[in-house]
DNA sequence: ACAAAAGTGTTAGACGTACACCCATGC
DNA sequence: GCATGGGTGTACGTCTAACACTTTTGT
């Protein structure tokens, strides 16, 4: 029963975006044109409004921050940060989510950010503490692809079975076998569902298309190499 | 540039508190003294304070709710809640956080709570959004035993294989192989390290005793049978 | 002796990895 | 033909599941 009246905060919705561009995994950053850190580079995001949920309100920042409509791309939440002075201009508390896009034409830059463009995971310093928050959404990106269909949300449908692959590589960071992924990934029921048709590469053998499948989850899971410890044996 | 005052909220830190009692994962569970939801069963939490970060919240909860203090139990987010209307007092949005305690005395009630016991994972209904939150977090748990030494949690120190095991068949609802589950525990490199000591069971051959090991993940992961689907093949 | 729980050995099959090999195309 | 990327076959080592069996206690 305390009498007290607790503390209020305002509440963020900030994005990681991530796609994949040029074999590497990229986020969508903006340079704020605002204080605080402004000319500092920051993730999307905006103030939750009144009577909106948090997953409407990242849809929405999402909209708002890449120009994307009628499109449905994997959205989830990350994790909520309330450190208290991580924002100079009080009390505020940022919830965050992982967005996932296939490589798409620029986005647009949105009302408070002066330029929008995609960034290299690593690139450092962010403002606020959006490294932090940076860090951890590519964790969960990385464990997700283990076990859910995850990877396929990163591609223009219809892809093959090579861009999927290429995905993989990208997030994790590690080389994978043709091969043994092709039958892994063909393998696995409701991960991909194939097209009748085929594209052509600049040179090579045309590659069976493939669009995402109904599964929600990966079982077994796509093992990650060296996820924890190197087979020190 | 927004100059409309976004919404401010309330946040809440409330806890999803989980042991094992008769081979059964249970729950912290309240009864509501104060309206709303007055009589009504709840997930135990409290207002994130001034300056008070958000884990500190979550610990000082489960030390007010559970009587414990000087214990350091496995305590994690799992997300954020803001549903509007979730909570008929106002804006009030929720941080919910799951823990993980070896099964102890009686928790003490809480300031806000008129009775606190431990209940069955599946009661329902709860007050606010609870019954939501508290299946969140209860497939968190379960798929961290997965991936993480998390079931050692559950146990207090030093603890068997047969009483990890146990962990494992009350939170995953399935039986496991003794045999294999030891191999494969003692095998798995920081999960467990042994104490010389043995325990005697009521009858039987004594049973060496462990302790929690250095390992944060499980490599490779425990899997869980019928993970995603079952083999329908 | 018997029941009960702990722990080891063993085996058959499933799975992962590595890599040889074939396929289909553009140049 | 040759380079290139797509896709299949295969062999070998490892891991898993199933279960027979031994160990060590209390009664």
């Amino acid at each position: 029963m305390r009498s007290r009246r607790p503390t209020t905060f305002q509440i963020a919705v900030d994005l990681v975006i991530l796609t994949v561009r040029d074999a590497r995994l990229a986020v969508l950053l903006i340079e704020r044109g605002n204080d605080p850190y402004r000319g500092q580079l920051a993730l999307p995001g905006g103030f939750l409004r009144d009577g909106e949920d948090l997953p409407d309100a990242a849809e929405r920042e999402l909209r708002e921050e890449t120009g994307l409509h009628g499109l449905s791309p994997h959205l989830e939440q990350v994790g909520s940060y309330a450190t208290p002075g991580r924002d100079p201009r009080g009390a505020i508390a940022s919830v965050a989510y992982l967005a996932i896009l296939p490589d798409l034409p620029v986005p647009v830059a949105g009302t408070d950010a002066a330029a929008a463009g995609w960034y290299a995971i690593d690139t450092r310093p962010l403002a606020f503490d959006h490294d932090r928050i940076l860090r951890d959404a590519v964790e969960r990106a990385r464990t997700r692809l283990e076990n859910t269909p995850l990877a396929a949300a990163f591609c223009r449908e219809p892809f093959t079975i090579g861009d999927l692959r290429a995905v993989y590589e990208a997030v994790w960071g590690v080389p994978l076998d043709p091969r043994n992924f092709h039958r892994k990934v063909t393998g696995l029921s409701g991960f991909v569902t194939s097209t009748g048709e085929t594209r052509h590469p600049p040179t090579g053998r045309p590659a069976n298309l493939y669009r995402r499948g109904p599964a929600a989850t990966l079982y077994p899971p796509l093992q990650r190499p060296n996820a924890a410890s190197p087979p020190t044996v």
